[in-house]
DNA sequence: CACTTGACCTGTCCGC
DNA sequence: TGCGGACAGGTCAAGT
């Protein structure tokens, strides 16, 4: 679930946090499931380095480190990577609406531990996402990352380019394009759902179909909503929190996603909630044609 | 190659 | 209250 907004809420609260603390210690607890790499080379290369910086590219976190090293992390549905600091871990009083201070609980699949006490815990309910460590110079390797599409958010991202993809998808809707990973990168069921509502599309129009007015109106959407989700530090949805263990907003700004039978903010028309492209697909029926 | 479906997991919710 | 089953949704492998 967590998608490129939430990804991006936990890279800039993380980059504050972690750039520069030297790991002392790396605990895997789920491998090789949630670490497919051997654990004690990971504790041996990991001991004693530093974090250089904390990067991301699509839905995938990339966390530097000062040996040529990264550690490449994808949260999946439920995965969150939360840092807690020495403070903290031994002190009294936590905030009841962070998970700082119950924390490692059972999902804790990995934690990494700073000279200055501090824990970056990666915690995973469900064990669809990864931890893995590799050198920095190979991650462009991985295959994931050779189909990847464009970053929607970055300014060389021109409405061109996602009309130049969704004109060669024939015969797959625009919901399942978006949903796509090579089509753009980041976009996931909740954005999916919220840009197709905002441009006025129904999801299950054919990609190929849309006129170059609706493909400029989505490519504004796109980077609109995930804009704003950004601004209000993420989703509230499920397993998301940021990288202190913090729920964000973005939910209560939702139009469609989790809206079924509530009003249309456009037209009033109850939104709908139907199966597409394998997902949970919120739209209304009456203005998006 | 384009596209769809099932698998991977576990917690939650709904109906009986 | 317990229990079975549907559902949640990102990505990849396997299938059409």
């Amino acid at each position: 679930m967590p998608e490129l907004p939430e990804v991006e809420t936990v890279r800039r609260g993380l980059k504050d946090l972690i750039v520069g603390k030297t790991v002392s210690r790396a605990l895997v607890r789920d491998s090789p499931k949630s670490f497919p790499n051997e654990i004690s080379v990971v504790e041996s290369f990991l001991y004693k380095s530093k974090i250089t910086d904390v990067r991301r590219r699509a839905k995938v976190l990339i966390i530097d480190l000062s040996t040529g090293y990264s550690l490449v992390i994808h949260l999946k549905m439920t995965g969150q990577l939360v840092f807690v600091d020495a403070e903290d871990r031994f002190g009294a009083g936590h905030p009841n609406d962070s998970l700082v201070g119950k924390l490692p609980d059972r999902s804790t699949r990995v934690e990494i531990h700073f000279e200055d006490g501090g824990v970056l815990y990666f915690n995973d309910q469900r064990k669809f996402g990864w931890v893995r460590l590799l050198p920095t110079a190979e991650i462009e390797l991985l295959p994931f990352f050779q189909k990847v599409g464009p970053e929607p958010l970055e300014d060389g991202y021109a409405w061109e380019m996602l009309k130049e993809k969704l004109a060669r998808r024939k015969k797959t809707s625009i919901k399942a394009a978006l949903l796509d990973q090579s089509v753009v990168a980041g976009i996931g069921n909740i954005y999916a759902d919220e840009s197709l509502w905002g441009a006025k599309v129904d999801p299950r129009r054919l990609a190929g179909s849309l006129t170059d007015e609706e493909i400029k109106l989505l490519y504004e959407q796109i980077r609109f909503v995930m804009n704003l989700s950004i601004e209000k530090g993420g989703s509230t949805d499920r397993n998301y929190v940021d990288a202190r263990g913090k729920k964000g907003s973005y939910i209560d700004f939702a139009r469609v996603f989790r809206k079924e039978g509530q009003p249309c903010h456009r037209c009033g028309s109850p939104i709908l909630k139907i199966r597409h492209a394998g997902r949970g697909t919120h739209y209304c029926e009456v203005c998006q044609v």
